[in-house]
DNA sequence: ATTTATTCATAGCGATCGATACGAAACCCG
DNA sequence: CGGGTTTCGTATCGATCGCTATGAATAAAT
């Protein structure tokens, strides 16, 4: 998991899984059949062990904007962690591959989408419990929302700390509407439908 | 330089290129020296004919609000042309590698470490002519913008559309505090240094 | 104890990688 | 028309890819 995390599906090599398993090829395709399944494996394992966090936060009873908040500095934890690979496996696994890699690079993405879904899903939430705004609109905002932690993966392997993280997502956090009632008032000065209160 | 947008550069085939540029391989080695020369010339014909915009943004005589407006609208259309792949070359083109390519890597880890510290020197300009608050962090808040660039590259990968893009653009510009006198008023409220002015 | 059955590591499969040696065609000059 | 030079495409190089056949070594059974 941790090779194929660093250095993406198809620029690990067998060899290098090999050395890092202690396993012969046999073994290896003895116990994953190929190795596709193997890093299927090592996705599931990687969204089970790693990256509890954004359910935790997402499914906490918390208002939306403290789900929010844990969400994003819950990643800046988790994109640099040490003595794990920097950034999300879901982003580095395969963002560019050859075309025979192709189903490799669609089932991330289908994660990478799954995930903005599972945000727009607390979103709407929010906004029927009254958390966000009526104007807001759902869907940009998770888009917004996952595009910030996508960008919080990629600083992360540039070498981003921890500290630098948690800025940037308490940073990004700025762009949340405020609560309820004192967002509605003055929506007439507002041109662009919520996307930019202070524009 | 499509095809390494496209691709990245290891999942870029020699086979790829010749038949795209209809040349012979030693056509190809005769022009182009190998294949990592080869890359960086389409990273520097890239640097010149696609991503203008950012220089344009950042360099033009205009508010630091509207800069950074431009900075990321740009991005929402660069990122998203028809006919181009999606998203950065700077980001697709090697995130994950394979130890031998490491160096590529690092180079295009250089460019955008360069995209984020001519952001940061932008911000620092106008702190200076007090187009931000004095304790507004300059490198904090440069990387949460290049962050949500290299999120919308991510984003424009994953099949984003220019307005989905431009939505994402200036969701993430409400995160940029107002100009001036107004923002430095209510500083006692604010426990995290203008990170989070409205938490 | 001897034979059978099963495990398992070595060695190598075909395919493809980036890169190049070599022979044929074309061109220029006499 | 012929000779010398240069250009250029084919065929192939060694290395590595993901993957597997095969023979040795061990375990099980009579």
């Amino acid at each position: 998991m941790h090779l194929f995390w660093e250095h993406g599906y198809e620029a690990t090599s067998l060899a290098m899984l090999r050395e890092a398993m202690g396993l012969t090829p046999p073994q290896i395709y003895n116990a994953f059949t190929d190795k596709e399944t193997l890093f299927r494996k090592a996705l599931t394992r990687y969204h089970q062990t790693e990256i509890g966090f954004a359910l935790d936060a997402l499914s906490a009873p918390v208002p939306t904007r403290e789900a929010i908040r844990r969400l994003l500095l819950g990643a800046a934890e988790a994109y640099s962690r040490p003595g794990k690979p920097g950034g999300c496996l879901f982003v580095s696994g395969a963002l560019a591959t050859s075309p025979q890699a192709q189903a490799i690079a669609d089932e991330l993405k289908a994660y990478r989408k799954a995930s903005e879904a599972a945000i727009a899903g607390r979103l709407a939430k929010g906004k029927a419990v009254g958390d966000l705004p009526e104007n807001l609109s759902v869907e940009g905002f998770a888009k917004y929302l996952a595009g910030v932690m996508n960008g919080m993966s990629i600083q992360a392997r540039d070498g981003a700390s921890v500290e630098e993280l948690r800025v940037l997502a308490q940073t990004a956090l700025a762009a949340l509407p405020a609560e309820g009632q004192n967002q509605v008032a003055s929506s007439k000065e507002r041109s662009h439908a919520g996307s930019l209160p202070r524009g």
